[in-house]
RNA sequence: GGGUGGUUAGCUCAGUUGGGAGAGCAACGGCCUUACAAGCCGUAGGUCACAGGUUCGACCCCUGUACCACCCA
């Protein structure tokens, strides 16, 4: 073996071999359990929340396929509309063509030619986070059988009468011309003005003074509103105002939305372009005046002036027009939230369109239900709350969009504007008996991303039709994802799901936090603080680093910042830590917070690890290669204290890991393994085994039981971390399982180890307790006073018990190897005591003897310091025990803890004193 | 404005019925000791955000405040 750990030799190596000898599939017996993965957009690249989310599921996949069950992780990815159409325009764009030079369908053509050379970017990048799901299965949500299953729903719900076309408010985007979602929509804060006009009153009255951000709107007001009971303005209710520059006559009305606080408490409503004056346009049958086109631009329905200008100058106009009347009262600077396309960055705009929707209240009642009666159940529990309080207000869902590529909807007009939803044209005419003297038109528009998606767990599993996937993995066990598509994607899903297989699609939504930079920030191409998990995988050079996060960027001002920072940051670039090392990271922050701070530090800890490991390995492995170490399965062997304390210790590790798998709680699994494997089986046992494996005279069967122990608690630690760290786990393995005495192809399908509560051994850990005592006990001496660690120490025992002497009698080896100890040595209670440097280990002292070795001064300041401890915690347990209502009031198992707790600090310090006494009487 | 989560060692985070504050990294001192210097040994470091309350006893339960983050409006 290599002297260190090298990822980059096991990974791909082991990954294809997996791959390709089937492991990922389902084994077709056992308990189902199944995952489906989020769908990946097909455009995308991975990024930290992938990594993260990957490395959860493949965790519990991982677990479950070794605990026997009949495992499916359902992979595929997502035709994500909008940004699969920008990349494909953007392409030809290059060559100076349009999309609508080539057309609908040759475009469409385009798009599956790109999918066909570019789509696969993301699963290969899957691949190498050592994600294990049945390639074999893909889908795409634009392949053929997918296709068919949305348009199945679409004319379901339309036949049942819960999609409709209407006429609503959308987040219209002027630069993609097509409605987008709320998801799709960033609000982040911005520099703007809040510009207070004068608007007088029809009746020559005065005016009212009204504070607006987006003054080019003030053409399309059909109101003014103030608060109800806003005593400045009662006598102003029921009048009304002549807009300026429109001169269109406007009532001023009462509605309690209206903020008395901010601005001048007099609000202007502009029904067709703002979402809140919407609704107040409905309370009071305003009209609705749209000012813009599909560009955003002006309309004909403005002052001929205005008309057709961009909304920007239009702004500019507007406020100098009013200024120039005396309209305008003053400019204020102002924080606003601008509503951006998160693809087009430009500012999004509400506007009155003809959209299709999903009613959206009768299919969430059921969803509501369903979490309630706990048929699903969220991780952590507090998202059942948001999820609950947007599907009690919930909205009908606008799921057209203006584009090309995605689900065509399956609805046609005639002449007169008459609708009719089918599979297809002639479907069409024979349900509605229509002939070809009717000229039929298909809507253009195509189908939000989100409403296939939210066919994803059983539309993948074959449905229409009842396979038998559908029948044995739905419902499916667990979604994970992040709280940030609660809304769009899991409420849609289970409303979907209920409604078309009257059946949850997962029992369980493990919701994880998002994953951000080590300061906290959340990571994005415009910060330059972006993380690619395979440069955390195969490292990256400087150069590279600071090349790739400065280039394609929105902002190029931000170039110089951003290399300055990259470089003061990872000045040697960043190291390849392989796949185990991030998969282990993500583990160990994997809690129950809502962030995810990726700090690069943790990682290199976890490389660490890994070659920990390794390095074990290679130590047994070189003390049980071409020894009989019980691999035939013999049991003419003898175990040590050791090897029953660490196979004690096993079943503790076991028991945790598998609990904070099944909780969910891979942080707390990752910490338990690592704890074991370093603090116990690493630093102490493989140091316990030295003693009997370098002794030339301990008997043969000791030592075949410290080399059967050595090989199969190494074994079973990689069983229990295969599903956290699958390649260095399945390297060493291959190394190893036949001297462990098994048998198999592949760790993957090895049994996940379980705890044995009849091979847990209380003296065992009591022994070995007591030895690390001593041992410890030493080396402080040592440590605090300077013993050079070469130099051999005797060794004195006194004031122990029958228990003690037997400990010792048993683990002198121990001691005088781990110690590095000269001789170990019991004393009779009335022995002459030589000038010595004391630990305690319970009553027992060990006394390692001074002459010429110890400093008088530095002994004298060791005990002080360990006195100034005991005295504190002496002062503590008193206070507690004077308390004549501690005493009276704590159980009394806490009161003999406490009570038995001071004595023994009392005796502590009595001893210590004594002994202080005798080196200063030096 | 409404809601949710958070505030524990210099940094990143654990702490599960309220009963002796922990880990990793960083720091300091000492070591090439035959698995591992990506290592070993030892040490130091915290009014558990703040203020009240409940309790014999609070990091933990209750109330309020401050700050941070996110969601909704």
């Amino acid at each position: 073996m290599e002297k260190t750990y090298q990822p980059q030799t096991i990974e791909s190596h082991w990954y294809k071999i997996w791959e390709e000898s089937g492991h990922f599939k389902p084994s077709g017996s056992g308990d189902p359990f199944c995952i489906m993965i989020p769908p990946p957009n097909v455009t995308g690249n991975l990024h930290m929340g992938h990594g993260f989310q990957e490395a959860i599921m493949d965790g519990l996949v991982r677990y479950h396929r070794m605990k026997g069950d009949n495992t499916l992780w359902q992979v595929g990815t997502d035709h994500a509309g909008i940004a699969t159409q920008m990349v494909v325009e953007r392409q030809l764009e290059a060559d100076g063509i349009s999309r609508h030079d080539l057309g609908r369908d040759q475009f469409i053509e385009k798009v599956w030619q790109w999918k066909a050379e570019s789509g696969g970017n993301i699963t290969q990048q899957l691949r190498r986070l050592g994600a294990s799901p049945d390639w074999s299965r893909e889908r795409f949500t634009m392949d053929d059988g997918f296709y068919d299953a949305v348009q199945e729903a679409f004319i379901r719900l339309y036949d049942d009468g819960l999609i409709y076309r209407g006429q609503r408010l959308v987040n219209w985007d002027p630069k993609l011309h097509t409605a987008i979602s709320d998801l799709e929509v960033i609000a982040e804060e911005e520099q703007g003005h809040l510009w207070h006009f004068r608007y007088p009153l029809s009746d020559g009255s005065g005016h009212l003074v009204v504070a607006t951000t987006r003054p080019e709107t003030m053409l399309g007001d059909t109101a003014v509103a103030v608060h109800p009971d806003d005593e400045r303005y009662q006598a102003f209710i029921g009048k009304t105002i002549t807009l300026p520059l429109s001169g269109r006559e406007i009532p001023v009305i009462a509605d309690d939305y209206v903020d008395r606080d901010f601005g001048s408490g007099c609000v202007k409503i502009t029904p067709a372009h703002d979402f809140n004056d919407y609704d107040i346009g409905q309370r009071h049958q305003l009209p609705m005046i749209n000012i813009f086109d599909r560009d955003a631009n002006l309309n004909t329905n403005v002052p001929e002036k205005y008309q057709h200008m961009d909304r920007f100058d239009a702004r500019k106009m507007v406020v100098a027009d009013l200024d120039e009347l005396g309209l305008l009262e003053k400019v204020e600077a102002h924080t606003l939230k601008t509503p951006r396309g998160d693809r087009s960055g430009v500012v999004i705009e509400p506007w009155l369109t003809d959209q299709w929707y999903v009613s959206a209240k009768p299919l969430a009642e059921k969803a509501i239900d369903a979490v309630e009666q706990q048929a699903i159940q969220f991780v952590p529990k507090q998202y059942e709350n948001m999820y609950f309080s947007w599907m009690r207000d919930i909205q009908d869902w606008c799921i057209s969009r203006q584009l090309w590529w995605g689900h065509r909807i399956p609805a046609w007009y005639d002449e007169a504007g008459n609708i009719y939803v089918g599979r297809s044209e002639t479907d069409v005419r024979n349900k509605h008996n229509l002939d070809d003297s009717i000229k039929l038109r298909q809507d253009d528009d195509v189908l939000d991303t989100w409403f296939s998606s939210g066919l994803w767990t059983f539309a993948t599993l074959g449905w229409p039709q009842n396979t038998d996937e559908l029948k044995t993995f739905h419902s499916t066990d667990v979604l994970v994802t992040g709280f940030d598509i609660i809304f769009f994607w899991v409420a849609r899903m289970i409303m979907l799901t209920l409604y078309f297989m009257d059946d949850v699609p997962f029992k369980t939504v493990y919701v994880h936090g998002l994953v951000r930079d080590g300061q906290g920030q959340k990571m994005s191409k415009s910060k330059g603080n972006v993380l690619d998990p395979i440069d955390l995988i195969d490292g990256i050079k400087l150069e590279p680093l600071v090349t790739k996060r400065t280039t394609g960027m929105m902002q190029p001002q931000m170039r110089e910042k951003i290399a300055k920072q990259t470089r003061k940051e990872f000045p040697e670039g960043l190291s390849a830590y392989g796949t185990d090392a991030l998969r282990y990271t993500f583990y160990s922050l994997a809690s129950t917070g809502r962030d995810i701070k990726f700090d690069v530090g943790r990682i290199e800890g976890f490389r660490n690890f890994c070659n920990k490991i390794w390095n074990a390995t290679r130590y047994v492995l070189m003390n049980t290669e071409e020894h009989d170490c019980g691999q035939d399965g013999s049991d003419d062997y003898q175990l040590s204290i050791a090897d029953r304390w660490i196979i004690s210790r096993l079943q503790d590790a076991e028991q945790q890991v598998g609990n904070g798998i099944e909780n969910f709680r891979f942080d707390l699994a990752s910490q338990a393994l690592y704890d074991f494997v370093w603090s116990e089986y690493c630093d102490w046992y493989l140091e316990l085994s030295k003693p009997i494996l370098w002794d030339d005279d301990a008997p043969a069967a000791l030592k075949k039981g410290t080399r059967r122990t050595l090989i199969r608690v190494l074994e079973t630690i990689m069983r229990l971390a295969h599903p956290m760290m699958p390649f260095i786990t399945e390297e060493v393995w291959q190394k190893i399982h036949t001297l462990a005495g098994r048998q198999g192809e592949t760790i993957m399908n090895q049994p996940f180890p379980i705890a044995d509560d009849s091979q847990r051994d209380a003296m065992a850990d009591a022994d070995i307790e007591w030895i690390k005592q001593i041992i410890m006990g030493v080396r402080n001496i040592r440590g605090e006073i300077n013993i050079p660690p070469g130099k051999l120490l005797p060794l004195l025992f006194k004031n122990g018990g029958p228990e003690d002497q037997r400990r010792l009698n048993e683990n002198a080896q121990y001691l005088t190897k781990l110690a590095n100890l000269e001789s170990a040595q019991w004393l009779d209670a009335n022995a002459p005591v030589p000038p010595s440097a004391t630990a305690l280990v319970g009553d027992m002292e060990i006394l390692v003897p001074m002459a010429g070795v110890i400093d008088k001064e530095a002994e004298l300041a060791r005990l002080n310091k360990e006195l100034g401890k005991l005295s504190k915690e002496r002062g503590r347990l008193n206070g507690k025990l004077s308390n004549e209502k501690f005493i009276a009031n704590a159980p009394d198992d806490v009161v003999a803890k406490e009570r038995q707790k001071l004595s023994e600090v009392e005796s502590a310090i009595a001893r210590l004193e004594e002994q202080k006494g005798k080196i200063m009487a030096l």
